[in-house]
DNA sequence: AGTTAAATTTAACAACGTTAAGGATGCATT
DNA sequence: AATGCATCCTTAACGTTGTTAAATTTAACT
C-alpha cells in the first residue's frame, strides 16, 4: 500500500528533524555532525542519505520547523495591525531563542513553503489595513531583516557565554577607551535585550505608520 | 632591533589578511581553506599558525578589515544627522558587497577596536544632535541589525546565482501559489534591492526622528 | 663561532561530509 | 512457494579539513 509507506517515510523524516533539533540544543551547531545524529537515532551515518539529499537539506528543514513553532496568528477584526505585527516579531524571536544557534542555522537557508505562506498572509493583511503592496513588502522586509540581524548577534553573544555576570563586568572593563559605549552598556545591560528589541520594533512600526498616514487613502 | 621585527610581523599579518580577502572573492567562504591560502602565499598551512591562533582569528581580522574599508565620515557642522547616518549605512553595505560572503563572515565575529571606535563616534554625534545616550544606542542598534540582516539575505541570494534573469523568471513561476508575493516580486525585482534598502533606512531614521522630536529637549 | 629567537617545514591525527556497493527486510506478483 | 522489487540500512572507504607536535631552517646579535 502506497499511503502507508509514504506516511512511514514522512514520520521518519520528522523524527530525524526533531532529534536533530534536540541534539542542536545539547551540543550546538558546530558539533551537530551527521555521525553524532545517526548515533542518537541508533543508526549509521550514511543511512541519513536515504532521507535527505545532503546535510544542508536537513538543516533547511530544521530551520523551517523551528520557525513554524510560532505560527502567524490571523489578524483579528478590528485589531491594530501594529500590535499584530509586533506580536508576530516577538513570536519569531521566541522561536529562534528556544533553540541554540537558530539564527546562524536560518541564515543561509531558502524560504520554505510555510515561510512563503506567512509572507503572503502578512501582505494581504497589511493591504487590507491600507498599505500599498510595495509598502507592505518593504515594511515587512525591514522588520524581517532587523529581526534576523538582531537575533543573530544576540545568539552569537550567548554562545560566547556572556550570561556570566563576572564576564560581563570584564567586558565592561575592556570598554574603558570608549566611554559612551561603556556607559550605555552598563545602563542597558548589553546591546541585545528585550528592551532594545521592543525599541527597534517600535521604531520600524512607527516609521511604517508615518508612511501609511502620509499616503493618499485610496480605499 | 625590536621595532623592525615588530613592523615586519605586522606587515606579514596584513599580507595574509589581504591575500585571504582576495582569495575569498575568487573561491567563496566555503572553499577558503587554510591550505589553499597557504599555497597562495607560497607557504605550508601550519605556517599560518605562527601568525594567528586559529582560523577564526584570521576570519575576525578579515571582517574588521573589510568593514574599515568604508570608514565613518565625521559629522560635518550643520549637516543633518539623518543624511550622515544614512550615508554610513550605504557605505557599510558597499563595503560588504565589495567582497563575497562578507555578511556570513561577519556574522559570528567579535567587534574589533575599529568597530568600537565607530560606535563611540556615532554615539557622541547623535547625543550632540539631541538624542539620549540610550536612544542613540538603540537607534544605532536597530540600524545595525537591519543592515546586517539585509546584507546577509542579499548575499545569500547572490551566492545562489539569482543574477541570471532566466532563473529569476523560474523563481517567479514557483511563487504561483502566493499571488501577492509573486506580484510584489515582479514589481520590485526581488526582496533585496537598492530601493528596498533605502526604504528600510528611511523607515528607521523617520522613527528615530519621531523619538527625537517627542522627547523634551534638555539642551 | 656560537647562542638564541623567529619562522617555517614535515608528518601526522582525528573528524568531517559524502559516495559506492552490497546486504537485509517485507510486500506483490507469478 | 518462489521470484522480483522497492525500501532501508550497513560496511568500507575517499578526499578534505582544522589543528598539533616536533624537527628544521633562517637570520641576527654576542
Amino acid at each position: 500500500m502506497n499511503a502507508v509507506k509514504l506516511s512511514t517515510v514522512a514520520l521518519e523524516r520528522d523524527t530525524i528533524v526533531r532529534t536533530a533539533i534536540r541534539l542542536l540544543d545539547e551540543v550546538g551547531l558546530e558539533k551537530l555532525t551527521l555521525r553524532r545524529l545517526a548515533a542518537e537515532l541508533g543508526v549509521q551515518a550514511p543511512a541519513l542519505y536515504w532521507h535527505f539529499r545532503n546535510k544542508q537539506e536537513l538543516l533547511d528543514e530544521m530551520a523551517e520547523a523551528i520557525s513554524a513553532q510560532e505560527p502567524l496568528r490571523p489578524l483579528a477584526e478590528g485589531e491594530s495591525w501594529e500590535e499584530w505585527l509586533a506580536e508576530w516579531c516577538r513570536g519569531q524571536r521566541r522561536a529562534f531563542k528556544s533553540h541554540r544557534d537558530t539564527a546562524r542555522l536560518t541564515a543561509g537557508t531558502h524560504p520554505g513553503t510555510a515561510t512563503l505562506q506567512t509572507v503572503e498572509t502578512i501582505l494581504e493583511s497589511l493591504q487590507r489595513a491600507g498599505f500599498t503592496r510595495t509598502d507592505a513588502m518593504w515594511g515587512l522586509g525591514t522588520l524581517a531583516s532587523f529581526l534576523g540581524g538582531f537575533v543573530l548577534e544576540e545568539q552569537a553573544d550567548q554562545e560566547r557565554g556572556t550570561k556570566d555576570p563576572a564576564l560581563f563586568e570584564e567586558a565592561l572593563e575592556s570598554l574603558a577607551p570608549y566611554p559612551n559605549v561603556r556607559a550605555v552598556m552598563a545602563e542597558t545591560g548589553g546591546p541585545q535585550t528585550d528592551a532594545s528589541f521592543e525599541y527597534g520594533i517600535a521604531l520600524i512600526l512607527s516609521g511604517m505608520r508615518a508612511r501609511l498616514e502620509a499616503q493618499p487613502d485610496v480605499r
